[in-house]
DNA sequence: AGCACGCCGACT
DNA sequence: GTCGGCGTGCTC
């Protein structure tokens, strides 16, 4: 093959579709469908990858280039790979580019180098003679720079712009006299992790004095050193992080590098060392009758080498890992690769171990806590065969194995699965995808499976999507699920007892501390955050760019925006009142650890939060001195929900279980019952009977009742109730349209524009049908309203939501409508972000 | 996304 | 007149 397709590495709806190259000679073995490649464009030299072969076209078209160079000995995608990204780049209205680049470890998202050598003396100079420039005598810094690359033969542009810091122009014109000659040559960012920063290059006086005689024409590079000034002690700033900021585009930015006021660099950023372990062999274990039905069914879909989705919806403790265990053997043992995907946070090597255990080195894990180089590593084991299981999060779905035959997704449910930036895509309908191109099974494993797959596994649905429901019922140890208690705390109130423990937790715990228990303590902070608020007058500490109030962090005792990273020394005094009445609220887990302390004195806490997990190994150690009983309790967020398993665990107890419950969001009673059921599953796993206390203000509530009594299925029936008579999913799928502009009045007009302009394609379309009347097609459009977050990073937003059901392609027509708008307004300043699917709607 | 081209307002 | 900021358009 002669000509190759190629999609470039710019993520722009300009260049979102292949351009041809030609494939020269010596390149011809190497290139496949999947090869990573340079080639020119424009003036300078991308990234790309190779998306089809053809013959050398009959007419010949001039403009054609050849590829410059292949990156990779082995192409990191394949046909498959590059289908499915195909396939998101539709279902999820992104750039097909950008599927490609999420499949892949960072380490190969190459950019292009300068390098500068001698030049032919071709250029400016031999094409016009009379050229003043190249009758010019050389200058002193010219005659030194041609030495200097002429010494080392070939130079990186930075490095010779590092040795002559003012040469740029000098460089320029030497190039164009042909004197010098330039070329770029992708480059992967292999050995450290690097982001373009910005920092003042001249002293804070002095750029006080550049601002005050600064020309007036240039307002954004004066805003930008400005900010730059403000923000002196947390230079360099990211570049990125700057431009969001203030607005500006690179290239004001970097009109003021080139003047030498502000320094572009790029800094390293640390990342952590992936710690090797020896893993206890392990064999498989006798399955329940129960377990060995549903292996037996998984099986048969195995032998035959079909697709078919599974929903394995098993208790906690009943066992589900053996059963992933077992038929990735078999798996395996058809010559077949198996991916396990798993929600980040219980991705510990408590988890890994197990799978080491029993398939030793043939797995791969793909942790987010390795470094881009250790994260290469292990995604070349699976891409060079020397693996042939991975377990990973969300992204491993995308495991370059050739031989797919199972794809695992534990806690089915988990949000976590789904991406919150572009691609938006959600792991588990990749998966579902991915494994019917490729003849693969897909097992979704989960106790609280989400109400998606449960509706679409119930409705029997005769697709080649909707899950097969497996259930197991019972524990795998024989054990009983633990008895739980709802407390409920007005009573609590009502009787005088202001504490945050109910008399019932309070016994609990003590009886745990006299027999030498353990006990784990959630507190479903979901929707609290400790804020600061003035008691006198109201006022709340708020960014002053995104408009939601500031966190407090008590270890460097000042305010941060959750959102845009924003920082302020905690006020003494209320900035409208002046009142000295101002402090922070919110229960913490700092408070309820000093709480702890004073009912139970000498009690051993350990608390797991936000604050003492950041550090990395952190999560991990903390858990192991829990797990040698270094303390009595284990107290924390959600994290303590997730997948932990510890013998000695006999009281289970929930501060507030409601807190999410009052949430603007469809899906706060799942996760509520999602919560509190997996919680309480952490008791008594083992030979101890288990308690599970769960305090709450709502005892009432139906996510809260079934959830003490173990029930899914009667959460399921009151649950689906809600969501049908509200339209929300599984009756509908959802499309969440975000605007963004700085301007108010601009993007208010531009949100309303865009839904008058859903509403009128749909018609043009002929897609009437109402959500109300259950009508089979149905489409929908809400808003456009102020985002739950009104204001993030200086821009204003504003969101629309289309509710659809039926064969129609919603996605396509938000897509060309999005497209249409940010066309017609010619201001590219407004942006149109497009989430199909979300799962977090505030 | 970059990068060149070209228009137009503020300076010698 | 010229410099340089900033909008516009193109990339096989």
């Amino acid at each position: 093959m002669e000509m190759a397709r190629v999609i470039v590495d710019v993520p722009s709806k300009d260049t979102d579709r292949p351009f041809d190259y030609l494939i020269p000679e010596r390149l011809r073995p190497w290139i496949e469908v999947g090869s990573r490649v340079g080639v020119p464009f424009g003036h300078r030299t991308l990234q790309g990858f190779v998306v089809s072969l053809h013959p050398r076209p009959e007419m010949e078209t001039s403009k054609m280039k050849p590829i410059q160079e292949i990156l990779d000995v082995m192409p990191p995608l394949s046909p498959e790979l590059i289908e499915l990204g195909e396939w998101m780049k539709e279902r999820y209205a992104c750039r097909l580019i950008t599927a490609l680049q999420s499949m892949l470890p960072t380490a190969l998202k190459g950019k292009a180098e300068r390098y500068i050598s001698l030049g032919d003396g071709s250029g400016l100079e031999a094409e016009q003679p009379d050229s003043l420039f190249a009758l010019l005598p050389e200058s002193e810094l010219e005659q030194q720079l041609i030495a200097f690359v002429s010494q080392r033969g070939e130079v990186s542009l930075q490095q010779l712009t590092r040795a002559f810091p003012d040469a740029a122009q000098a460089i320029k014109g030497l190039i164009e006299r042909g004197r010098l000659s330039e070329h770029q040559q992708i480059k992967d960012k292999l050995q450290k992790k690097t982001l373009k920063a910005v920092g003042l290059a001249v002293t804070a006086e002095e750029a006080e004095g550049i601002l005050a005689s600064f020309p007036a024409k240039a307002r954004r590079q004066k805003e930008i050193l400005q900010h730059l000034l403000e923000m002196e002690p947390f230079l360099p700033l990211p570049l990125k992080d700057l431009l969001q900021t203030l607005g500006v585009t690179a290239g004001t930015v970097k009109a003021l590098a080139d003047k030498g006021w502000v320094t572009l660099e790029d800094v390293e950023v640390f990342r952590d060392p992936y710690r090797g372990r020896n893993f206890k062999p392990s064999e498989p274990l006798a399955l329940t009758s129960e377990q060995q039905h549903v292996y037996d069914r998984i099986v048969r879909t195995l032998d035959q080498r079909a697709h078919g989705v599974f929903l394995l919806h098993g208790v906690t403790g009943s066992g589900k890992t053996e059963i992933y265990l077992q038929t990735i053997a078999r798996c395996l043992d058809q010559g077949r690769q198996a991916i396990v995907l798993v929600p980040e946070i219980s991705l510990t090597p408590q988890m890994v171990e197990r799978f080491k255990g029993r398939f030793g080195d043939r797995v791969a894990v793909m942790h987010s806590r390795l470094s881009d180089g250790e994260r290469y590593d292990e995604w070349r084991k699976i891409r060079e065969g020397r693996a042939s299981v991975v377990v990973g999060a969300r992204s491993a779905v995308f495991a370059p194995f050739d031989n797919l035959g199972l794809i695992i997704m534990d806690e089915e449910h988990e949000t976590s699965y789904k991406q919150e930036e572009t691609p938006k895509y959600h792991a588990r309908d990749v998966a579902i995808h991915r494994a019917y191109r490729t003849g693969a099974a897909v097992i979704l494993g989960s106790a609280t499976p989400s109400l998606e797959s449960y509706h679409a596994a119930r409705s029997q649905a005769q697709d080649d999507f909707a899950p097969v429901l497996l259930e197991m019922k019972a524990r795998a140890l024989g054990n009983k699920l633990p008895a739980v208690r709802v407390i409920d705390m007005r009573e609590e109130l009502r009787e005088g007892n202001r504490s945050m423990f109910s008399r019932p937790l309070h016994e609990a715990i003590a009886g745990r501390l006299e027999r030498g228990e353990q006990t784990v303590l959630l507190l479903n902070r979901r929707g609290y955050s400790t804020f600061v608020m003035c008691r006198s007058c109201g006022y709340v500490a708020g960014c002053p760019e995104c408009d939601i109030s500031l966190t407090y962090h008590q270890k460097s005792n000042n305010l941060r925006c959750h959102y845009c990273g924003y920082a302020a020394k905690t006020p003494e005094v209320c900035p409208d009142c002046g009142s000295e009445h101002i402090r922070y609220f919110g229960t913490g887990t700092q408070r309820v650890e000093e709480e702890l302390a004073k009912l139970f004195p000498g009690i051993r806490v350990i608390r797991m939060d936000v604050d003492t997990t950041t550090e990395k190994g952190s999560h991990e150690k903390l858990l192991k001195q829990f797990r040698e009983k270094k303390a009595d309790v284990l107290l924390g967020t959600q994290m303590v929900a997730k997948g932990l398993d510890f013998p000695d665990v006999t009281l289970v107890g929930v501060i507030t279980a409601d807190s999410a419950l009052n949430l603007p969001d469809f899906r706060a009673a799942e996760k509520t019952f999602q919560l509190l059921t997996q919680v309480a599953g952490r008791a008594g796993r083992h030979q101890l009977p288990g308690e599970v206390v769960i305090q709450s203000y709502t005892p009432e509530h139906y996510s809260i009742v079934h959830a003490s009594g173990h029930d899914y299925l009667s959460f399921v029936k009151d649950e689906l109730k809600h969501r049908k008579a509200l339209h929300y999913p599984p009756y509908c799928r959802l499309i969440l349209v975000t605007l963004s502009h700085e301007q108010l009045p601009l993007l208010v007009r531009m949100a309303e524009n865009f839904a008058a302009g859903i509403k009128s394609e749909a018609d043009r379309r002929g897609w009437f049908g109402s959500l109300d009347r259950f009508d089979a097609s149905a489409l929908d459009i809400l808003g456009p309203v102020a985002s739950p977050i009104p204001r993030l990073k200086n821009r204003y937003r504003f969101q629309c939501m289309i509710k659809w059901r039926g064969t129609m392609d919603a996605v396509s027509l938000t897509r060309s409508v999005a497209e249409q708008l940010q066309d017609s307004a010619r201001d590219s300043t407004l942006q149109i972000s497009i989430d199909v699917d979300p799962q977090m709607l505030m």
